[in-house]
DNA sequence: TTTAAAAATGACCAATCGGTCATTTTTTTG
DNA sequence: CAAAAAAATGACCGATTGGTCATTTTTAAA
């Protein structure tokens, strides 16, 4: 890698966790280069601009995540493993596997009505983890692990949603009891659907 | 109300939606005064500080959430319609009831790591949420409209969350067909554990 | 090893930020 | 109606913002 290219991707790693943490709008280049020991004037050798930058901190983010959750999902042997361990790769919204939590969360929310180009990088993120859930339950089903009439995509939006939606009340908690729960709860659906 | 009470609760009314919508750190002071048409020293009149004001803002956004719920709520005869009044008014996303969409996926996701204060708001206002829930199962329960063995608790749970994460979804797309999934999936639910 | 290109630097810029305050205007009170 | 109090104004402040650029340093190619 040419040393461009490599301060290129130094400052993205640097930058991703202080994007995912206090956000675009409040996170200043000042910021990045505290976080990089870089000058200004470097910065904007590699960068035109905050917002590109912030696009490549979204991506690296969304990146991390999904190379991290496929590691792990790639663990299961079965479809049923295969959804339990995204499950538990989710299931610490207290410590979560991104500093800063959820990025499609985090910049979800920020950009819905700000920045179009960041939402429509947030929705196809959405789409994704969506997607993979379905071909999972799908793959269990052509397998005979699962019941042949389980609607998966239907089940891979409720498991998204429900995920999405405890990792927000577990982070407001502090706390990761309800985040238990809900997992608990998804692994019984997939329970009374497995033959 | 005395006139100075007036002038502050109108500079709520107006920063409201604007917080709402841009996130604290991104709405400056400058964008209240254009919405109010009131100079930067009246603003600090009335409140101490920007932060004093997204306070406010905040909590005026999951006030009026809040009683617009309640006003929809106890339009329901039952327990039963209750809870389709509550998955009824969260349900459409893309126009939601407070223009920003909901306070408590935008001010938390931007609170969690950054605003001690404003994240235990939100807290406040998630478990408020789970807690109505709660008590219109168990009235049902009660009531005999309920199974007795529904665990009231853990669906509330449920529900907020997917409800969270739908509007999430929603809100990415631009759609609300996932939405409208996620109410069916929820009234099913209730109709499984009806009596 | 020379040289051209790329990368890094930091002083500098205009614009905007949150916030202050002396002054003027409006409202309230006696 | 007069006097006191409260509210509203906008010029002004220092700090910080995103961003530029001439210069220096480092890297890569010949």
């Amino acid at each position: 890698m040419a040393k461009g290219e490599e301060t290129r991707q130094f400052i993205i790693e640097k930058a991703a966790p202080i994007f995912n943490t206090k956000g675009i709008a409040a996170t200043a280049m000042s910021d990045i280069m505290e976080a990089t020991k870089l000058s200004k004037g470097s910065m904007y050798v590699h960068f035109e601009n905050k917002e590109v930058l912030a696009f490549a901190a979204v991506d690296y983010n969304m990146k991390m995540l999904g190379d991290k959750l496929v590691s792990e999902i790639s663990k299961g042997k079965t479809a049923k493993e295969e959804l339990f361990a995204y499950i538990d790769f989710f299931s610490n919204a207290v410590n979560p596997p991104l500093t800063g939590g959820c990025p499609l969360l985090n910049f979800g929310t920020e950009a819905d009505d700000t920045n179009p180009i960041v939402k429509e990088k947030i929705n196809k993120g959405c789409n994704d983890n969506q997607q993979l859930l379905t071909s999972i339950v799908n793959k269990g089903i052509a397998n005979g692990e699962f019941k042949p009439n389980w609607n998966a995509e239907e089940f891979a939006l409720i498991m998204f949603a429900m995920m999405e939606g405890g990792h927000l009340i577990s982070r407001m908690s502090g706390k990761n009891d309800k985040m238990k729960i809900i997992a608990k709860t998804l692994k019984n659906i997939i329970a009374e659907n497995s033959l």
